[in-house]
DNA sequence: AGCATTATCTTAGCATACTAAGAAAAGGCA
DNA sequence: TGCCTTTTCTTAGTATGCTAAGATAATGCT
C-alpha cells in the first residue's frame, strides 16, 4: 500500500492548522516552490526572486536601501546580489556621493525577463486563491497586514527593552 | 540622521503588501523569532520547536509519520531529531515488528518542558492577532487553508504530469 | 525461495538567510 | 583639524531545510 501521503495530501495541512505561524510556513514555501518551477529555466532562482522583483520596479537604489525594503539583512543581500551579478543581471558601482553605499542596477538582461518572468507572480497568486472572491481577498490581505504590523510593533518593543 | 528602518518599521512592510508570499514570509518569520526569544532559553531553537511541538501531542511515532504531519522532507527530519536527540530531548529505537522505522520519543525532561513552553505558541498567536475579533480570526485561518488546499492540488498536479 | 520493487532512514551537497565581527567611508563635535 | 561615532558593506560561521543518491529492511510477484 503506498505512504498515507498520497492518500490525501491536504490532510496532513489540515492536522496543523490551528497555529498561523505552521500556516504561514506552508504557504510562504508553496509559493516559492511554485514561483520557482516557472522562474528556474530562466536562470533565476527563489532567493534571487525577490530581489529582482524589487529592483523591477526601481533599481539605482543602495544595498541598505534594498535590504530594508525587503526587510532582509544586509549581509542576506550581499550573498544574493553577488549570485545576481554572477549571473549578469546586475551591476553595482559605489556611490560617488557617498562611497560607502553600493548602488544597484539591472542590466539590460534583466530587464528583458520582467515581462517573462513578472506574470508568473501574478499566476501563483491567481492559483492560490481560487475560489476566492475579490472581497476574500481583500479581506485576508488586510488581515494579514494588520498581523504583521502588531509582530513588527512588538519586535520593536523587544528592541527597546535591548532585548535583543 | 538615523537610518529611515527606524523611522517606522511598519512602513517597509506595507510596501509590499500586494505578494501574499511576501506576506506569508514575513509573517512565518516574526512568529519563529518571538518564539525563538522564548524558548531558547531552554535549550530549544526555532527548528527544534516545530518537532518538539509535534512529539508533545502525541509521541511514538516514526520518523516518517512526524515528517508527514509536519510537512517535512525525511532528511530534514533526520538532522533535527540527531539535534534533539543530543540535547537529550528524545531517544528513538528501532520499531520491532518493522526494523525500516525509527520510533522517536520524548524523554521525561522534555516532557516537562511542555508546561512551560506550550504557552509560548500561544502568546505570540495572541500578540499577532491583538485587535482582532474571534470572528475575524476564524475567517483568517479558513482563508489560509483554503490556499493551502488550492496549492497542494496545484502541487500535486504538477507531480502527476511528472514536471517535478 | 529468489528477485525486483518499495519504504525508511541517512549522508552529502547546496540554497537561503540569520548573527557577529570587522573594514572603509562619512558625519559630528571638541 | 583630529578623533569618536555611525553607517554601509563584507566576511565567517551557523541554522534550517531542500534534493539526490545510497544503505538497509520489508513486500510482492513468479
Amino acid at each position: 500500500m503506498p505512504a498515507s501521503s498520497k492518500a490525501d495530501p491536504a490532510r496532513a495541512y489540515w492536522a496543523i492548522e490551528d497555529s498561523l505561524g505552521h500556516l504561514a510556513r506552508l504557504i510562504f514555501r508553496s509559493f516559492s516552490m511554485l514561483r520557482d518551477a516557472q522562474t528556474r529555466a530562466h536562470g533565476v532562482s527563489s532567493g534571487h526572486w525577490t530581489f529582482l522583483r524589487q529592483l523591477w520596479r526601481e533599481d539605482g537604489l543602495s544595498q541598505h536601501e534594498l535590504s530594508r525594503r525587503l526587510v532582509m539583512q544586509d549581509a542576506t543581500t550581499t550573498v544574493a546580489l553577488r549570485g545576481l551579478e554572477k549571473q549578469g543581471l546586475i551591476h553595482r558601482h559605489v556611490n560617488r556621493r557617498d562611497r560607502r553605499e553600493t548602488l544597484v542596477y539591472l542590466t539590460p538582461r534583466a530587464r528583458e525577463l520582467a515581462s517573462t518572468l513578472l506574470p508568473v507572480t501574478g499566476d501563483v497568486q491567481t492559483l492560490a486563491t481560487r475560489g476566492f472572491t475579490p472581497d476574500e481577498v481583500r479581506a485576508l490581505r488586510s488581515l494579514l497586514c494588520r498581523i504583521i504590523v502588531n509582530l513588527v510593533e512588538e519586535e520593536a518593543s523587544h528592541l527597546d527593552r535591548g532585548q535583543w
